[in-house]
DNA sequence: CAGAATCCGCAGGGATACTG
DNA sequence: CAGTATCCCTGCGGATTCTG
């Protein structure tokens, strides 16, 4: 763990120095590397809820493809986040689970995810406006 | 506000249902349309310091060209989260600063980006382990 | 200064077919 | 069942040029 006290997201003594171009930019580029993707925040929170095999991980998330749960999943799996358990049988059985590491996640992304539900309407709102705004001219 | 604690990331009574298939689902979609984008979060992260004029954003944001940050603004624009500012002069001002609902996105985001960063060591050494254990096969 | 418009490369991701 | 491999296409975003 790193001291970040001083790049925090919030206002400093001003703003004169550029405060996005060291690790707090480096810590948002890293963030959407990792799960600004399409499918990887679904994935943690199906996973939140428990172990699931990859043939329920797919059910749950409609719309996702194998290609796709599959390179989703080898990521998380290789970040530490997610752990894969081959059982040795015949059909073959793969469970997914969340690792300690990756459940350290479901809490600030659940917030964000909560922040777009509570803010839906608002923001629907002011698309309105806007676009009424703009087709008024 | 609606109620969406029935929805939340969290377990439940188990997994039965698919829990991603409506409202959260939906949720984390538009949160990706809307801040999974390659510059969003930085904009805001930016912003969340004070107004700040175009240049200065662009400034700011190293990397980032005047397409993406105009493009970016005016998405942050229509969605209420950002106000622009045109002052009335020559040369032309334009500030730009978060809306009260734009701000209410800082603490979530902030959120997720310390997470990154408190993070980042773990996941290198997973991404390493893993690495080594493909390797050696 | 703050943009609008245009061109273009390339990576994310969908559809499909095949395999241990 | 749980993948892998291949093809293909869309659109994100960079570079450049032009304007009020």
């Amino acid at each position: 763990m790193q001291d970040i006290e001083g790049l925090a997201w919030v206002p400093r003594s001003g703003y004169e120095d550029q405060c996005l171009q060291t690790d707090q930019g480096r810590a948002i580029r890293e963030l959407l590397d990792r799960v600004g993707d399409k499918w990887t925040l679904l994935v943690i929170g199906t996973l939140s809820s428990g172990v699931l095999r990859f043939s329920e991980l797919q059910r749950h998330i409609p719309g996702i493809s194998q290609r796709m749960l599959t390179q989703t999943l080898r990521n998380l799996e290789r970040d530490g986040l997610v752990t894969r358990t081959l059982h040795a049988e015949v059909p073959p059985r793969v469970e997914y689970e969340l690792t300690p590491l990756g459940r350290t996640l479901i809490g600030p992304a659940a917030a964000l995810a909560n922040w777009a539900v509570d803010t839906q309407a608002d923001i629907a709102a002011a698309r309105d406006a806007y676009d009424a705004r703009v087709a008024a001219r």
